[in-house]
Formats: structure tokens, C-alpha cells, sequence
DNA sequence: AATGAATGAGGATTCATTCAT
DNA sequence: TATGAATGAATCCTCATTCAT
């Protein structure tokens, strides 16, 4: 008895297993379509259990999208960590990007689905893969690496082209492993992208 | 004009005062968040109303999501109709793309939002702009003007460029008309796309 | 024009279409379980034509309640109009209990059912089988013929025996027609209510 | 009693409560003419109290049914056991009949209205007092004490006019308590049923 | 912390009845 | 009379949240 408190204390909650289910089912169905039944029935753990950890539903939902958009965030900014070129750096920062996808398609699914609809209000305040295309993209531009365009234009492109590959795997219309799909879209990315005028494109590897 | 209103009135049915209010509370809300009342509020309607027209909120929705996607379609189709050359046809739907997501801006959120997510099990059986664009894509391979792609990999490449741009404004992202994105964007889609071995990319006019 | 107008005057009116689909309804499925939309459909009326009719669905009901209940009754009383002896009158009345039941198993349905619930508040001012079972009771014991029990209790013997069947028929457990019941029914009864004293009982017919 | 009210304080349920409420609801009005609030009102519960106990009305509704059900055939099941002779057999089924009608009008209302409407589709599946009469009749048949007749027949008798008692009494038409007719009703069931023929059924019990 | 019964506001849907045509 | 769209109260059911244990 006193063990089993004991452990439960060392071993804490049941944190973990309530934002693992809330995670997958919000992913599936959407926060709103979830209702905390199904968490607790998921997680094996009371209805109540869930508001000793969180004020609400909405929090759980909260904090699992931001938590989640911050390690999304900071796997794909370790991949391009000393790395230099622009052509290079987007390679690896959509390397990055179908990894988690793949390796976390919960996570991925839930991230994507609630930026554009349930949770898009936090998104202003949320540190986002968004950013980091954004900063790669002005730092190509000015690096004079990449054609001159509104960078967030150039961003919308980027991460349109990306985020679309996944919804037509899903949709089946894409057969093949999204890894597969990566270098030829980083072809159609970068053919668009690349500064054509004389000198600075040419070596972009120099610059960084 | 005239007419219709007289005829709507004849009929005796506010099927299109239920149409228009469900139509801008899905498009702002979603179909689950939206309720009977709210529709039937901004209808101004009783709520057993909507009941004399549909069998519930979800066939509602759905009429809506195929009738308008079918309207979407074919407004595109319309404006590629007779042209030829796939850059100057690219060109047409997107521009209709955009005339279309302006004019009619809660249509557009609409069945984008409701594609993604609350109808998306809708998609495989319904006429979408998607599948123009596959065609478009398709022929403009056939006849050498594009690089040699999976179509669908193009289509993502394009529809993921094209509808990023509203989210983009609607995060404030963008701040320009959609209309003034246009032409930079065609650039970078078609410099990613054009084929670029020897012959058949140089006069694609020719061949349309 | 002037001839479907004047044939709808002649003919009169759906009153009897509206009739025939309640009946049928209400015996199924009960009054409260039947709408007047159901109505309508299996009359092929709209729904407002049964308001032009009666001044609503539980009027239609209790009408063909009291009407059928009294058109039940007269059948009955046909029967034995003339006829003389007590065990032949409950041989004929029983004949014609069920050969209404099996002619108009709808109109039977609905009134039993109807007496049981919902409409048993009609009964007491109701014209019904019921007292005429009670009146050839009463004359039986006056005449001899039958055993000297509270006539009342001979009645909800009869009745109970005697409604019971249909039941079991409905159920599955009686197979054969209700007809063929009758004899051996009658037999069962008859042992039980006839008198045993001395003269009494032996030369009915002497006395009605 | 004590231990069964501290027992259901500490599991923390309303369930009897409700159950008791409904029961009597459903036995005066009828499943569907009850409404969840009318119950929850009686059971002084909320409305959704009903439903982590049941899935429906409906489901709550068949509960009481089949389990009152049981409850009914075990009753007079306990009646009987040890009991030879089926003179005897049938007037302690039948007393155990009354016995429980009048101990539990509401269950006994609710069986029968249900049996005959609401809920008859569960009948065949249920264990009921029918299957006890049937048996009983079975064996009384087999062992001569009978006349030979076909048993669901001889039970529709014995069930109709058993039943048709409490009716009468509830419209007023049968003064006395159902006790006090037992004896003449089952002197008359007995006179219709007996075997006449030759011995066995002479000493009926002599068999037991 | 955990449990799970209870709460009650709110949502979807039904349906008798009304009423303009 | 007939029509059938509209009404809106009433109904069943859901679900986030609370709370006694």
C-alpha cells in the first residue's frame, strides 16, 4: 500500500497517457469531435483524472499544440544547424519535415489540422516551422541565392508545395513513401525559386 | 432577378435564405460548431425549417459542399475553355482560381476547410478543381511543355502554391490582393515546371 | 377546370382516404405512434387536408374509435337477432366476433388495442361488444342456463377467452385460422358456465 | 435493508431511483407517452443521469420489462415447486398470479400493457408466466387430468380470463379484491378443462 | 491524485398545428 | 377544400465539468 503510493507519486500521473490518447484522437477527429470521455476511455483512466492536470479540454488542447509546434519547430531547426547554403538548407529543412511527418504522423496531423482551423488562434503566438522557412528564405534572398520575391510569398510556396504532399498520400492520390517524393519536389521548388541574374546564384555555397 | 425572387416567394420556400446563412456559419465555423439555431437565426427562420428541406444538418452541409465544389469546377473549366498552351491555361484557372476565391469568399473557405477536414470523405465521389488540374497537368506533359513529373506531384506542387496563398493572407501574412500574387506565382510554379530538354519546351505555343 | 372543381364537389372530399390510413396507422403502430404526416403520405393528401376534416389527429381517432366500436357492436347484435338460447347466442356472437376480426383485422385491431390504452377513456361512454356479452350473460343466469355467478365475472371470462386467441394467433402460437378455435373454445366455455342443477339447464331454450 | 441502502449510497447510484420512477411512469402512461424529463423529475435526478445507466429510454424501458418479467414467472415458479396435481398447480399459479398483481399493481400494469404493445417484440425472447402455463397444461394433458385439447388453446382460456380480471377491475366493472375471485374463476376454468372420459381423470390426485 | 456518478445547459430532431396561396 | 411550407414547443440525447468518496 504504502508502495503503491509511493510509486504513484515517483511515477506521478497519468500525464503522459492522457496527452498520448488526447493527441491521437484530436488528430483523428478534431478537438471539438472528441469528447473527454473518449480521451479517458483511451488513456484507461477516469473522466475526472483529466482536470487534475489541465483546466479544461481546450488547455489539453492548448498545450499539446504548442509543445508539439515547439519540438516540431526544433527538429527541423537541428537538422539545418551548421549547415550553409540555401539550396541545402531547404533540402534538409523538408528532409526534416517529412521525417516527423512520417515518424509522428499523429503529432503531424494534429499540428497541421488544428493551424488551420480549431486552434488557428494560437497560431501568432506559437513558435512554427512557418518561421523557420521564413527566415531561411529571406537569408537565400538577401544571400542573393534565391530570386527576389516577397519571402513570404516565396514561403507560401514552399510550405504549400510540402504540406499538400501529405494530404494527397493521404487522399491516395500519392502511392509512394513521402521521403521518395522529396527530391523531385526540391527540383520544382528550387527551379522556381533560383536567383537567375549573373553572378550570386552561382555559388551560393560561398555565401553562407 | 426580379423573377427569382418572385418565383422563390411563389414556391413559398426559404431553401435559399437556409443555403446562404448555413453556407457563411460552416465557412466561419465549421459544420460541427455550427448549430441549428445559429443557422435558422441568421436565416431568420424557425428552426423546424430547415428539417421541410433536409434531413439534418449533415445532408445540409453536404448538398452545399458538391454544389458548390461542382460550381467551383466548372467555373474553371469555363475559363480554360477553347485556350490552349499549358502556361497560358495554368495562367486561367489560377486567375479563375482567385476570381473565384474573392468574389466568393465564403464559398471558397468553405470547401476548402470542409475538403480538409468535416466532409473530406465527400471528395473521392465529387467533381473538384483538383481534378482539372491533374488534366491540365497531365496534357501539358503529354505535349512536352512540362518537365517530366508524376502528374499528381505537379498537382500537389500547384494546388499546395495556390491555396496557401489565402491562408496567408488571412493570416495577415500577405497583404496584397490575391489578384496582384498572381503573376509572380505563376513564374515560380512554371520556371519549377517547364520542361527544359531540348526542343519541345521552347514553342509549347506551337503545339496546344 | 369547372368539371375537376365540380367532380371534387360531387365526390366531396378525402375524408374517407383520411379514414382508411388512420385506421390502418393507428392499428399498427398506436395513435400517439402515428403522425399526421404518416397519415397524409398513406392517403396521398397533405397534411393540412386532415385539419378541413377534424380539429385534430385525436379526434379523427376517437371518431374512429366510437364509430367502429358501434358498427363492431351492431354486427354482433345482428348475429343474434332472434335467436334463442343461450349457448347458441355465445355461439353466435362468438362466430361473429371473429369473423369480424378476420374481415377487418385493422378496424379489430385498432379497437382492441385503442380500449386497452389509449383511448380506454372513451369506453364507459361507448357503445360496445362488451355489453352485449354482459346482457346474454345476465338473460343466461335469469333463465337458468347458466351457472349463478356475478354476470361480470362470466363476462371478463368470455371476453378474456375469447380476445385472448387473436393474440396468440398474432404471436405465433395459434396457428390455425380463428374459425376453426370456435368449437372447441365454445366447448371450454360452455362446460364452465352451464348450469349443473337439476331442470334449469335442461331445456334452455324453453325459456328465451 | 440497511446494508442494500448503504450499499447503494456508497456505489454512489440513482439507478434504483430511476428505475422505480420509470417503471411507474411507463405503467401509467406508456413507454413513449413518458418522457425522460417526466422520469428524472420523479426520480428527483438529472435527465442525464438516465443515461449512464442506460443507453435510451428505450434501453432503460427493456430492462424493466425483461427483468420484471423474469421476476413474475419466478414468483409463481416458487409457487408451484413440490406441487402435484394440476388442479392444484393452476390455482396456486393463478393465486400467485393475483398475489403478485396486487402486491406490485405497477410491474403487473406495465407487463401486460407492455407484453400486449410497446414491447411485445421482446416477448418470444423473454421468459414469461405464458411458458409456465403452457407447461403446466403440458403435463395435465399428458397425465389424463385434462381434457385434450390443444394447449396453447386451453392457455389462451386460462390466460384470457385470468388477465381479463384485473381489466375489469380497474374499469370499475369487477368491485371486489382479484382475491376473492379466484375461487369461482378457476371453478369455472376447471369445469371447461377437466377431463370427462373414463378414469384418469377421476382422482387427478392420486397421479401426483 | 483518481474515480465515476451526477449535473444541466445546450444541441439535433420531431411533429401537431397554422396559414398563405 | 386542398396544399405544403413554416412554426416552435417539446423531446431525446450529449457532454464538459463538478464533486463526494
Amino acid at each position: 500500500m504504502e508502495e503503491v503510493l509511493y510509486k504513484e507519486k515517483r511515477l506521478g500521473t497519468r500525464r503522459p497517457e492522457i496527452l498520448r490518447a488526447a493527441l491521437e484522437l484530436f488528430a483523428r477527429k478534431g478537438v471539438r469531435a472528441t469528447t473527454v470521455k473518449d480521451i479517458a476511455r483511451k488513456a484507461r483512466v477516469a473522466e475526472g483524472a483529466l482536470y487534475r492536470h489541465w483546466k479544461s479540454k481546450k488547455e489539453l488542447a492548448e498545450e499539446l499544440f504548442c509543445e508539439n509546434m515547439k519540438h516540431f519547430k526544433a527538429c527541423m531547426e537541428a537538422e539545418i544547424e551548421g549547415f550553409k547554403g540555401t539550396k541545402l538548407r531547404v533540402k534538409r529543412v523538408v528532409g526534416a519535415f517529412y521525417t516527423f511527418a512520417e515518424k509522428e504522423p499523429m503529432v503531424y496531423r494534429f499540428l497541421i489540422q488544428a493551424s488551420l482551423y480549431e486552434l488557428s488562434y494560437l497560431l501568432p503566438r506559437t513558435s512554427k516551422p512557418l518561421d523557420l522557412f521564413v527566415r531561411i528564405i529571406q537569408e537565400g534572398i538577401e544571400s542573393g541565392e534565391l530570386k527576389k520575391v516577397e519571402p513570404p510569398l516565396a514561403a507560401a510556396f514552399i510550405i504549400g508545395a510540402i504540406t499538400k504532399l501529405p494530404d494527397f498520400r493521404e487522399m491516395g492520390i500519392l502511392k509512394k513513401e513521402l521521403k521518395d517524393y522529396i527530391d523531385p519536389l526540391i527540383e520544382l521548388l528550387w527551379e522556381g525559386l533560383k536567383a537567375r541574374n549573373g553572378l550570386g546564384k552561382t555559388f551560393p555555397s560561398w555565401k553562407g
